[in-house]
DNA sequence: ATAATTGCTCTAGTGACTAGAGGTTCAAGG
DNA sequence: CCTTGAACCTCTAGTCACTAGAGCAATTAT
């Protein structure tokens, strides 16, 4: 049985976040003290772990709060959790697509300048006012 | 001079998100009708089209109203510009390798299973529960 | 016993919008 | 000229996933 605190050393989790996914739902302490602050156990590590390691990925908590019933309901078919994977996998490439676009556009606009001219000439704004200019659409 | 359901059909930019943009000083109507409504002519429709491409590229509003104050005292060096430009490239770069570090490992986790197992033994659940399965540390 | 630390709840702020309520003004047709 | 209906106005509140701070209570260490 350990304090807020020390769950949010032991997991990286900051206080108030433990705090605000209590709120959300994802995570309760088993128990109070006698003078109300929460005590944590073991599972509630684990499960603070899990939330953190799909946090990481990118996962809404309204995701998580999904993966959470089906570990509450192993009887169900995996189908699901497979299935918000996969949402969150083609998320992430479609997120690289688009970056990755932006990224060529920024890249010649930040060296079709020097740096030496006056912003009265300055490509960047130039580009920036002008869309014809890009190649991709976006 | 036309209104603000115009501007937002020329531009692609929503009307609620015009007045915010008001709201955020990056542009505002040159006047208004007898009965308070904007009237905008050329030179917005351009300023918001500046606005809504450097949106799109990414940056902060914070960020765009540096550039347009850059706009309006051309004599400033173009350098400030461009250091904006990189700042935001840099940006991106940075988004797009953490997104495609995670876009492996949730590759992983969406291939590990087929979807036809039973939740209580689903790779997904145990993959997001136990992180020292991971190859990159995120 | 006391001081330092940690904890509690509650409210409000972030960024970049979006949605809705409740009311006003404009443009076109009769 | 008048009416209708679309478009407009302001203002408040909601979104997401936190983060910050106020003001107070409990725990821990000395």
């Amino acid at each position: 049985m350990f304090s807020i605190g020390a769950l949010a050393k032991r997991t990286g989790v900051k206080i108030p976040t433990i705090r605000y996914y209590e709120q959300m739902g994802l995570i309760a302490p088993l128990e109070r003290t006698e003078g109300n602050q929460r005590r944590y156990g073991r599972p509630e590590l684990e499960q603070l772990g899990f939330i953190k390691h799909a946090r990481d990925l990118g996962f809404s908590i309204d995701a998580i709060l999904g993966l959470i019933a089906l570990q509450d309901h192993p009887d169900r078919t995996c189908v699901e959790a497979t299935e918000i994977a996969r949402a969150q996998l083609a998320d992430v490439r479609a997120k690289i697509a688009k970056l990755t676009a932006l990224e060529g556009e920024l890249n010649r606009l930040a060296q079709g300048c020097n740096g030496n001219g006056i912003a009265g000439e300055c490509y960047v704004l130039a580009a920036l006012a002008d869309h014809q200019r890009c190649e991709a659409d976006h």
